[in-house]
DNA sequence: AAATACTTGCAACTTAGTTGCATTTTTATT
DNA sequence: AATAAAAATGCAACTAAGTTGCAAGTATTT
C-alpha cells in the first residue's frame, strides 16, 4: 500500500511535469492521508521528522495547484487550505461544511447540485463551489 | 432619497439594539453603495473625510454581523469581505463570482440551486454559500 | 559527468487581523 | 438638562498568514 502511493505520486508529478522532490511528496502524502482540507500549518505539523520551511510549502503547494493537482479548499477559515484534487469534478468542487459550533470542517461527498446559470450577459461561468455551514454530527 | 438611507440606517440600528454612531452610520452607507462585497480596507477608503481605525472598523464590522445586518461574504480572497444582508435569504446567500482573469467580483442575483442535502447522519445544514469562477463580461 | 532547470532555506518584509487599556460618545435614568 | 451606565473609539503593540529576493542545493537532461 505504501509502495503504491509512492508510485502513484510519482506518476501524478511525472505527468504533470514536476520535478520529483522531497517536498512535493511529503505534501501529497499528507493530502493523501488527511483527505481534508489542511493549512501550510497543519502539513507543516504532519510532515513527520524532515522541518521544511513555511516559503517552500507555500510555493510548493503553488505548484500543484497550477498543476492542477491540488485545490486551495474553499472554506471559511482564516489560513488558506489545500486538498487533493482527486476528489473533484471539472467544474464542481465537491462541498465543504463546517460547523458553526465546533469549527471543524468536513468533506461531504454525496452532494451534488446542478450547475448554476445567469442570465446576465457576458457571464462564463467555469467551476462552482459550495460551502454548507450547520451542525456537525459530534455538535448536533 | 439621502434622508431616507439615513433613517432607514437608524431604523435598523434601533431594530438590532446597537447604538447609532458615526462608524456605524458611515460602515452602512458605504455598504450600502457599493452592492458588493468590502474589505475593511477598501470601506476606509470609501468613508470620506472622516478616518476610523482599522480597530473599529472590524469591531463595528463584528457587532453589524452578530446583529446579522452585515454578513462576512464568502469569497476567495485573502482578506475577509463583507456585505449587507439584505439580499440574502435565511438559509442562501446569493451567489458570488469571481473573475479568474481580473480578479473582480461581483454578486449574482439571478442565480437559485436547491439547498443541498446529505444523506451522512447527523449533518444538519442551515445555510448554504455558493461561489463561482469564469469570466467576467469584461474579459470574456 | 557536466550543464541546465528547478527547488529549497533563510532573513526580512508586508498585509490582515487582534488585544488591552485609557478616553470619548451614546443612551437610559433621574 | 445632569448624570450614570453602557458601549464605542483610538492608539500602541502584537500575532498570524503569506511573500520576496537571493544564495545554495538537488533533479533532470544531454
Amino acid at each position: 500500500m505504501k509502495q503504491n502511493i509512492d508510485k502513484l505520486i510519482r506518476e501524478m508529478l511525472k505527468n504533470a511535469g514536476l520535478y520529483y522532490t522531497e517536498n512535493r511528496v511529503s505534501i501529497l502524502k499528507v493530502l493523501f492521508e488527511s483527505g481534508k482540507p489542511l493549512s501550510e500549518k497543519k502539513i507543516a505539523a504532519k510532515s513527520g521528522e524532515r522541518h521544511f520551511d513555511k516559503v517552500t510549502i507555500y510555493r510548493t503547494l503553488e505548484s500543484l495547484v497550477k498543476a492542477g493537482l491540488v485545490h486551495k479548499a474553499f472554506i471559511n477559515k482564516r489560513a488558506w487550505h489545500f486538498e487533493l484534487a482527486h476528489r473533484c469534478t471539472e467544474k464542481q468542487c465537491h462541498a465543504h461544511f463546517t460547523c458553526t459550533n465546533c469549527g471543524s470542517t468536513h468533506c461531504l461527498m454525496d452532494i451534488s447540485l446542478p450547475m448554476a446559470t445567469t442570465r446576465q450577459k457576458g457571464f462564463i461561468i467555469n467551476r462552482q463551489q459550495v460551502h454548507l455551514e450547520g451542525l456537525c454530527p459530534a455538535c448536533s
